[in-house]
DNA sequence: TTCACTTTTTGACATCTGTCAAAAATCCTC
DNA sequence: GAGGATTTTTGACAGATGTCAAAAAGTGAA
């Protein structure tokens, strides 16, 4: 729980009512590498703190399976899109390690916006970080080559190879599992 | 005006108070096509909102534009990156019509977010549907083919099409404008 | 250690896309 | 409507990446 506050911290000031009322509105949830914490076709209803360990988020295509991004410690996690829309989800969330996670319901985070203002800035100014690392991960993906994609996530975010097998990499890059092996072969 | 209040009322609730406040906190901006926005390495102090017209963000990369993404009417726009980061925009807005805007300074929205909850909500809510809608670009970049890209182009924004330059509409799709002139053609 | 299973690498080949250059079509101004 | 500039299309070719198949390397359990 520490940690989750110290993150928020980051976001924007806290009056001890705000953080003891988020304390109070988070649940520790404990699942296991290959678990999953949501499945295709379900809404998902809450929004989670990943304290410890890695997941990914993937969805299905042509029998394949397409992992577009993953999660580690001090990541908000959920489907945005399932979780915003209420529609269901597309993607898969499943842990590749052993997590520890905190968890939110929708509707009690709802509460908690409507009864504090800075909880509302919060979230507001974790949506502008979480879109501008969206956006920078867009035009990696439309406007670079696959090697120059391959260099930026050794550069700035190698624990990703240490942790994740390499054809989820692959996928996570929008390249074939053998043309990073090539690529990576070449270096 | 109204076109404003109209559309952020689709985001949420407004009281009378938080409308004036808004009101009073937009200026109209008037640009002829061609003008700029904003230009490479000047920090985006202004969000902008599209009443009529279009613009498009593009960034220079060996002596190439590449065009990211286009404005239309009832767009909010700005350079997301610098106006949040407070950083020197990458990417240049140029106007691809004659257009008429609202514009509101960081520091007056800062200001407005401060006093009014139900304009941070709006903000947040705002985020929200933008960052769900820009996860979806990404998607359709990284594992979509070109030919996947245009077809949904034709399905979900054909008015792209009718109001710019095939050349810029290649780069919005991250392909060369030789191979999308190709893609037509076998239709 | 050995065996089975999973992950990663390598090879051969086909396809897609980009680049450069030129032709064709379109647009704009006078 | 003519002429020049811009935009779009077409052709030829090279390079990058995907697919399928098989080999090699790595991992874990008995």
């Amino acid at each position: 729980m520490d940690s989750l506050l110290n993150h928020l911290r980051q976001y924007s000031r806290l009056s001890p009512e705000a953080e003891t009322a988020l304390s109070n509105s988070f649940n520790q949830v404990t699942i296991s590498r290959n678990e999953y914490l949501l499945t295709e076709g379900r809404i998902c209803r809450h929004l989670y703190f990943l304290e410890k360990g890695a997941l990914r988020g993937y969805y299905t295509l042509d029998d394949k399976e397409i992992t577009h991004w993953f999660g580690f410690e001090n990541d908000f996690v959920t489907s945005f899109h399932s979780f915003i829309t209420g529609e269901p989800s597309v993607e898969n969330l499943q842990l590749l390690e052993g997590t520890v996670l905190w968890s939110i319901s929708k509707d009690t985070l709802t509460a908690l916006l409507g009864k504090f203002h800075e909880i509302e800035r919060l979230l507001r100014i974790a949506y502008e970080k979480y879109y501008i690392r969206l956006e920078e991960r867009f035009v990696n993906a439309q406007f670079k080559t696959a090697t120059e994609r391959y260099d930026q996530l050794l550069a700035q975010t190698p624990h990703i190879l240490e942790r994740v097998p390499l054809g989820q990499v692959a996928s996570y890059l929008g390249i074939s599992q053998e043309t990073l092996s090539r690529i990576r072969a070449r270096h």
